[in-house]
DNA sequence: GATGAATGAGTGTTCATTCAT
DNA sequence: CATGAATGAACACTCATTCAT
């Protein structure tokens, strides 16, 4: 009896990640994500039920390399500014590194395999974070406005900067980036005089 | 490829509109597209040279379709901040109307179909409003920063709110479509006690 | 606008007939009776929604030849055994000529795809002949039994020497066929003495 | 293949005649039939060659049990017509008992697997039955037509009744089983006067 | 121009079989 | 002996595309 092996499952999903980032969810077969992967293509249905599972369940595992690497900042002794400051360089430096994991999320919560019920997953998961975004709220650091607001200002232009190409880059400089974190901050901060003096020099 | 038959034309793109909405890329064939046009799947190939062709130019539809409705709002008489707020609230009028546009943009933006040359076409179409974003910057009424960040914090919101869904809904009020807007602004005005003071109460 | 080509439809029913009865059903398959039919295995399901649909259709056309074959002997000027004597004949004529026929019947009637819907239909079709049986039980001519009793002796004979392979072959001679309905009147007639003679010498 | 767990090799022949009268040949797979006798796929191959052995071995047992029960009731010092009343009736409470072992018979009969080796193999466990039979023809008391005659008159019948379903079902009552003898006993005795009177009242 | 039958390469998936454990 | 993960050839079926009508 051969145990279930890790390396395969894994490589399935990084084979998943990479072929589908470089071609598309329609341009890539199971076949081609088997072969990346070094495995026979009736091997990838031994590790998830049919082809969308297997999308899924890259996903997810996306998913949490980013949020564990946004969850790891979250550290309530320190202000929320800061906290959130640290979420922004971290997550940079990840889509430096592995700039494939933004680009598959984006490709795959655009697309028709979304569901409320992943992004609830999700949501869960980043539950601390969310939390010092609440406790922030009541204690009057940023604007009490809906959740999908603080999304728009706080979360989303992290992505959209980490996937600007060609016309549009944006050079994720140390400097470029702390502009930036201070360009949301001054979006949802409720005092901005006294939180982000420095991004009105 | 030359048509005759407008209504054909219209009906295609109407028809790859809705289906890929409704069902994603992959799990839309011609022939479902056909079908919905009320044409023959032979008859497509009359009008586009392949399936790619259908979806770019179902594409390029959707974004003029955006582009105007923002455009429009463009008057140079008025001041940057009151020409950028016609713009939100033109397009999320438009995103109530016809929510198909905005989730056809980002599906289509964010899959593998989607190069720089179609970014810079629409960014040529564009013209008049970043013209009037740049020359703001030149007047120092709003910070001199990257193009990309500019996007990520006026444009790129606009898509998060219309699209977000399920579980963080964004209810496109008046007063919420204004809150979001002075969000926008603080992020990227240079100076807010002026601008916008009622979003620092 | 080519035509529905009924000389492809006619093909895939005898390739079905021919490649099922050479090697079974699973065995065949749709590449090899589409090749066989002369036609690409896309035009397979133009013509039938499935493996199953084309099965099930060349079951159908195949009852349809032999319930035809059969019918075409009923003639009820004629007395109840002269016209079942005829009906054997013609059916073994047909046997002799195209033995794949009842070859596919057989291996089609045991198999799993076999449903009482389909019996039910056959039986409608077969009702001229029914109907000479029923009024041959009214008339006292013919024993008062279960259907399925008639069918035993009067009928699935029939299939059982047609197919008799190797072993125990069965030589359709005339004076053989006689003798096998002589031996099936035997067993469904009331009175032997008066309507077999011949068979009890 | 030389199998030391008895219970083991008779779990799969049992599951296989469960799973294909069920599901037919195809449907059933080798993973299937483990499952159900509560082995590992790969078991299979140490107790059958392979698939089609698994299947020939599962119909050699059937076949075995059908004719053990219809040889037990060859007793010489009864007469002919006693003898094969016995055999009819024997077989008929094992086909209410177990009506799987004459379905699958017939299913794999009928299929492509079936050859005149197995005929053959029979016939010989067959020989007590059929050597009474070629007694009874040279004594007179039957008459002198080839075995596929006898075949077709006085054992398929029982399968065609034991299987009839739907639509003109058998019931297997001790009357109507009688009644079925006599029908395939006048259609094979010689003189129906005498053997059978109570068929030609 | 318009049709839709026809194509055939390609897809996701299954499954009989093998073999390392 | 027994296991079940792994294989890969084969399968049923789809669909973008072509072309005779």
């Amino acid at each position: 009896m051969r145990q279930r092996d890790d390396n395969k499952r894994l490589a399935l999903l990084e084979a998943t990640l990479e072929l589908v980032t470089e071609q598309g969810f329609s341009a890539t077969s199971v076949a081609m994500i088997a072969r990346r992967a070094g495995v026979s293509p009736g091997t990838v249905y031994i590790y998830h039920a049919d082809k969308d599972a297997l999308l899924i369940a890259t996903f997810l595992d996306v998913c949490d390399r980013l949020i564990d690497t946004a969850i790891e900042q979250v550290d309530s002794r320190l202000g929320l500014r800061e906290q959130l400051r640290r979420v922004w360089v971290a997550l940079f430096e990840v889509a430096v590194e592995s700039p494939r994991l933004f680009r598959f999320h984006d490709m795959f919560s655009h697309s028709a395999w979304m569901t409320d019920e992943l992004t609830q997953r999700n949501d869960q998961r980043l539950a601390p974070l969310l939390d010092a975004v609440a406790e922030g709220q009541r204690q009057g650091v940023i604007k009490s406005v809906e959740l999908s607001l603080l999304e728009a200002f706080l979360f989303r232009p992290i992505h959209h900067l980490v996937q600007s190409r060609g016309c549009h880059p944006f050079s994720p400089s140390r400097a470029n980036i702390d502009m930036a974190f201070a360009m949301a901050w001054d979006a949802v901060a409720l005092d901005h005089r006294a939180s982000s003096p420095e991004s009105t020099p």
